[in-house]
DNA sequence: GCCTCCAATGTTAGCGATAACATTTTGACT
DNA sequence: AGTCAAAATGTTATCGCTAACATTGGAGGC
């Protein structure tokens, strides 16, 4: 038994053809007779040939892979998008190479995307959280097929983003709606695109409505800061009955520090947080939060960059706006 | 200004030498003299050359590129076992291509396999939480560099797991300690073999302290099953006072179902989970639960496949053990 | 029946690296 | 200085595919 892989000559020797015809009915070319088609087919499948990608790719210069920069800071966006990124990919025949890093660290944001391209691929989609990518890296990144995941307001037709802003207002209006007037907001750091975004969205929708603006506790997206910001709220602003996380994990923070010190969410303290992550419901109580799709977000933007690599630019800038879901956290304040 | 990148040859020409001296310089060969591989090397600088990896794989035939399967059910673990894999291929100048798949499905992970194979990867790692992955599909396998990472009691060379039965016990004799004697158990899905082993390390720690064993409620990891195993447990099993939860999500669902219906934990019940989710310390109250390392695990499967592919096998079974983290869920019960 | 044209297939030449072998330096030792 | 092995470098073939051009064989027009 010959352990070495069949390559396309042997599947024309076998087929009776030449391998450009082999070739040819791989890449569902036109102009094949159907019974040649089935002939090499037929051999195909007896010698269990797979065309070597290696091959392909030298001879074509294209990898049919894809790069995608994902921030390390293992949130809970990124991990559906990416694999949404993926399936999206596969189906269409490419292959993903996903590298996780620490977007604070330029050093190791250059080192993954030169990485990316010594793999060579074809193209590559960047999840940009915060400032420093973005605008630091793109001449590297000249000449290459290229989609960005930001929460920046372009409309730039290389980028997709979920409106933070838009979601930001979504929560803020919420709990004005219910009554509330002293709305305090605890952000993510602001560094990030996404953190920014989300506190112009309270600030913008606080002064539509004429409200007062509080100072903004920046946190860090943790549980734990959130926690922190919780106490400190409950030591300097007592006036404060309503809350906007910047993410879920931040209003899990604040409920419970609000639980600890006796007072209870929602009837002296409403909250709202922000992706509606699945555990959110089972919070005690129920989180209300703004829901963001990342998966629907992840595969659109492959399917941007699909367009873009393989010439046929649909590419069009997509909003992808979030929608609240109210749930037990958030009630009218008690007069 | 030539568009097109660089070869070997233009390096070479550049420098004065062959093309062949240029491939010696770029993989470390000893008989090189030091001032010929400056000029390459500069030469290499200048001309920005970057060795393309396609034609590197067609001479190797090594395409430096290895597949990761994962469960595509989101869950916290993967997706840091899966960054570690990343970061500790790359450090080696290795690909990492992640696919995700939904494991219960046979057709979609002999589909992932056989994309992974197209790519040609040198070698793979197969996260299988599942029965039905790992006996299926490893005659398609044969021939390629594999780890598994699973539940199994195996002591295979090729494998690593996490000890989740010990994991189990800890947990259980941390509640039998405490003075519990009507403990719970809330299962993941039984066709997982974490879920499995889980459920088999509850078992064992009690019969060892001969304590008895009641229902063991089967819920599918999601906060959700662990409410309703909750709502269960309150109508049908009131002598319970503690209940091991199999991971931390069904912890919080029943933190959620107690709370809901008056009853305190830890002072009427106590809880254990199972994970160690970075928020589960501001569960409410924090919750006790049980330590995996799966960026550890990742990265030491990713060693193990690294030596695999490289020829130099120190290639050991390694079994990872968890550890308890004590926090306010769990208490004595009140006589 | 001959020519044209097009569909179907074949032939040849790279893509950019490494492998294997060939050749030229170099330097140590007689 | 002359010899010879070892170190340094060069040459040629090859990996498995696609691109570009070349060839063949009928169907249809006149």
């Amino acid at each position: 038994m010959s352990q070495k892989n069949a390559n396309m000559y042997d599947v024309a020797k076998l087929a009776g053809v030449s391998h450009q015809t082999v070739s040819r009915v791989i890449n569902g070319s036109a102009s094949i007779k159907p019974e040649t088609r089935d002939k090499v087919l037929a051999a195909i499948e007896e010698l269990g040939y797979r065309p070597s990608m290696a091959a392909r790719a030298l001879a074509t210069s294209k990898s049919r892979m894809l790069g995608v920069l994902v921030s390390d800071s293992a949130f809970f966006g990124p991990s559906s998008m990416t694999h949404a990124m993926e399936a999206e990919a596969r189906a269409a025949g490419y292959f993903v190479v996903a590298v996780a890093v620490d977007a604070q660290d330029g050093a190791a944001v250059l080192d993954a995307i030169e990485h990316l391209k010594k793999l060579g691929v074809d193209g590559m989609i960047i999840i940009a959280p915060q400032e420093s990518i973005l605008e630091t890296y793109r001449p590297v990144l000249l000449g290459m097929p290229l989609i960005t995941i930001d929460a920046t307001e372009s409309t730039d037709a290389s980028s997709v983003s979920i409106d933070n802003i838009a979601g930001a207002r979504l929560a803020v209006a919420h709990l004005a709606e219910l009554g509330h007037t002293k709305i305090a907001h605890v952000s993510g750091p602001n560094t990030w695109y996404e953190a920014k975004a989300r506190a112009r969205g309270y600030e913008l929708e606080l002064s539509s409505r004429g409200l007062q603006r509080l100072p903004i506790l920046e946190g860090d997206w943790s549980a734990r800061s959130g926690f922190e910001a919780g106490l400190k709220l409950i030591a300097d602003y007592p006036e404060v009955t309503a809350v906007f996380a910047a993410n879920d994990q931040t209003a899990l923070g604040l409920l419970t520090a609000f639980a600890q010190n006796g007072i209870d969410v929602p009837a002296q303290v409403s909250i709202v947080g922000f992706d509606n992550q699945d555990e959110t419901e089972f919070y005690n109580p129920a989180l209300t939060t703004v829901a963001q799709d990342f998966a629907g977000l992840g595969k659109h933007a492959m399917k941007l960059l699909l367009d873009a690599v393989s010439g046929t630019s649909l590419a069009t800038h997509e909003d992808v706006v979030p929608k609240l879901v109210v749930r037990a956290s958030t009630a009218s304040p008690n007069k």
